[in-house]
DNA sequence: CTGGCGCTTGAACCTTGGTTCAAGTCAAGT
DNA sequence: ACTTGACTTGAACCAAGGTTCAAGCGCCAG
C-alpha cells in the first residue's frame, strides 16, 4: 500500500492535487490507516486516467461525468467522448493556423505586421467566424 | 471614427474586454471625444492582432512584452516568437496523442479502459515525462 | 520522552482572463 | 426640458484548477 506521498511521486501528481481531486469526487476516497490515506497500485492508473483526460481537454466537471457514466451508460459515455474529439480536432486546426502564422511572422518582410495581407486575412477570417455583424464592408 | 461599441461589433471582441485590455496596457489608450473613446480603423487591426496572439497561446503578459519589443528590439522579438513556436509544436503533439487516445477509447474492446495496454502505455509515458523518480520498477 | 517526518484538515489564497454592477456623464431626438 | 441610449469609472465578482498555511496527529528512532 502506498501513502499519498508515494503515490504523488509515482504518478507525478502533487499530493495537494490528489487531495483536491478527491474532494471534487474525481477519485474514490482512499482507505485509511490511522487517519492516513492508503492506496493500491490501481490508484496509479486512476490518477493517470485523470491526467490523460485533462490532456484531452476535459474539464474536471466533465471528467466527473465521464467517470460516472463510464460503466453505467455506455451510450452517453460515447457521446461525451465523440463531442470531445470534435473539440480536439477544432483545437488542432486552430493551433496549426497559429503555428503557420507565427512562422510567417518570422519570415514576413512587411516592417509592421499589421500591414501584411496574410495577417489581415487571418484577422478577417477570425472576425467573421466570431459573431461579427455590422461594418462588414 | 468608431465608438467602442462599434469597434466591439466590428472585431467580435466585447467592449468589456477592450477596456480590460486597455487597462492592462495591451492597447494604447484611445483618443477621447467628450470622455468617450474614439477609434480609427487601425484599432481593428490591433485588436485582431491581440486575438491572434492569444490563439497562438501567448498570455496577456507575454503579448505585452512582444508588443513592447516589436519595433524596439527585433532580436528579442524573434526569440519570443521562436520560443512560442516550440510551445505550440509541443501542444500539437500532445493534442494529437489525446485525439488518438480518444478515438482508441471508442474502439477499445477492454471493458475497463484502465486495463488496456495502450492506455497503460500512455499513462506510463506521461508519468516518466513528468518528474517521476521513485517506484520506477 | 522527545524529535522529526509525513500525514491530516479546512480555509484562505493565487493566477488568468475576463464580466458585471452601480452610479454617473454625454449627445441626440422630440 | 426630458428621455433615451451608449458611453464612463472603479470595484466587486466569477470560473477553473490548484497551492499554501496553520494547527494538529501518528508513529518510529534514539
Amino acid at each position: 500500500m502506498l501513502t499519498i506521498g508515494q503515490l504523488a511521486t509515482a504518478s507525478g501528481v502533487p499530493t495537494s492535487t490528489i487531495r483536491f481531486w478527491e474532494r471534487r469526487d474525481l477519485l474514490v476516497p482512499a482507505a485509511r490507516s490511522g487517519g492516513q490515506r492508503r492506496y493500491t497500485e490501481d490508484a496509479l492508473a486512476q490518477v493517470g486516467l485523470l491526467r490523460l483526460c485533462q490532456d484531452a481537454g476535459f474539464t474536471l466537471t466533465e471528467i466527473r461525468q465521464v467517470l460516472a457514466q463510464r460503466a453505467a451508460d455506455p451510450t452517453r459515455w460515447r457521446e461525451l467522448v465523440e463531442a470531445k474529439m470534435v473539440d480536439v480536432a477544432t483545437s488542432l486546426r486552430k493551433l496549426r493556423k497559429a503555428y503557420d502564422l507565427l512562422s510567417h511572422a518570422l519570415e514576413c518582410t512587411h516592417d509592421d505586421i499589421v500591414k501584411c495581407p496574410r495577417f489581415q486575412a487571418a484577422v478577417e477570417n477570425r472576425a467573421t467566424a466570431t459573431g461579427r455583424t455590422a461594418l462588414a464592408g
